[in-house]
DNA sequence: CATACAACCCGCCAAA
DNA sequence: GTTTTGGCGGGTTGTA
């Protein structure tokens, strides 16, 4: 009872810890200053650190900064590697390109250039993933008559013969919600165990009103992060009175200007459907993925579609910017 | 939880 | 000119 108590207490804290350093690449993220946020001691968090993710803290920082700039380097315009390494906090390109090249196996540029496929393909061969990147860039090198030639994945087809998708530009504000976190692959594996003791728990906290908006929020790119490190946080609203709770947590979810779709489907096939619309709608939109996170956004009774049908419906939310 | 030490990695200069 | 690699000293990290 003590052990599951403190081990909620750990997972909050490093969970404030973790999104400390992805949002503050640029600063910088020693022992000292992230033992601090977290509250602990640098000794006693290191340990704690590292037995509760697998990773010390210094590799967490490398590989958060090192994500980013794999991310930035597919972004367009393109930027040079100088500049995206002192974007995500490495002090010389230097660092960065040997720091790279030990990581994703491949250099900056090799992999701004197509080594990125090959990184997909080796840890997330089953989210296709690179099909949607490779027509979103093949679209932007081509110009807009093969906008809508794309080649289809398997797992693509079944959502895109003869049906279009309906996508409407919304800017959504900022909210700030309880949220639990899952870490592990996307997909069916431990996000549906997340979710169900989640809306238990917001059961019993009185929370599951129609008024208050539920979220699945993923903090990672798939094709990118190894599934053993993706984040994935099931969401509620709250007010500002309230406070973390156990291994529930607060965080403020970003607004902005979202892409939306309402699709309804389950854990299974909501990769495809973000695919659809990153890989299809995307190219030809006019927008382009901003530097944010996507989001999933629940409307109240979502649970009781899925107990009764076993699919849901809900909005696909992906933060753009104008091209 | 504090100290102490070895290994590793960062940060810098040079150069391909 | 930019990026990557090599070499190296000093500082941080990881662990006893």
């Amino acid at each position: 009872m003590l052990a599951s108590a403190s081990r909620a207490t750990y997972v909050v804290r490093i969970n404030r810890v973790v999104n400390y350093i992805s949002a503050h690449l640029a600063d910088p993220l020693d022992l000292d200053t992230l033992a601090d946020v977290a509250h602990f001691s640098p000794w006693h968090f290191h340990r704690v650190f590292q037995g509760m993710t697998g990773e010390t803290l210094a590799d967490c920082v490398r590989r958060h900064r090192l994500e980013a700039a794999a991310k930035l380097l597919l972004a367009q315009p393109p930027q040079t590697a100088l500049h995206i390494a002192l974007t995500v906090g490495f002090a010389s390109p230097e660092v960065f390109s040997r720091t790279f090249k030990a990581h994703f196996d491949c250099t900056p540029t090799a992999w701004r250039a197509g080594a990125w496929a090959a990184w997909a393909e080796k840890h997330n061969a089953h989210l296709h993933p690179n099909q949607v990147r490779k027509n979103y860039q093949d679209h932007r090198k081509e110009g807009q008559e093969n906008a809508l030639h794309f080649r289809q994945t398997s797992v693509l087809s079944h959502f895109t013969e003869g049906h279009t998708m309906q996508v409407e530009i919304k800017t959504l504000p900022a909210t700030r919600v309880a949220y639990l976190r899952n870490i592990g692959a996307y997909g069916n594996h431990g996000i549906p165990k997340a979710w169900d003791k989640f809306t238990q728990w917001c059961g019993a906290r009185g929370l599951m009103t129609p008024a208050r908006t539920m979220w699945g929020v993923g903090h990672d790119d798939p094709t990118i992060t190894a599934p053993a490190h993706c984040r994935y946080d099931c969401c509620i609203e709250v007010d500002d009175q309230f406070l973390p709770e156990g291994e529930i947590g607060v965080q403020t979810i970003a607004g902005g200007q979202y892409a939306c779709t309402l699709f309804t489907g389950n854990s299974s096939t909501i990769a495809a459907a973000w695919m659809q619309l990153f890989g299809q709608w995307m190219p030809s939109s006019g927008y382009q993925p901003a530097n944010s996170i996507s989001l999933e956004m629940y409307p109240a009774g979502f649970a009781s579609e899925f107990s009764s049908t076993g699919n849901f419906t809900f909005w696909l939310c992906a933060p753009v910017k104008p091209l």
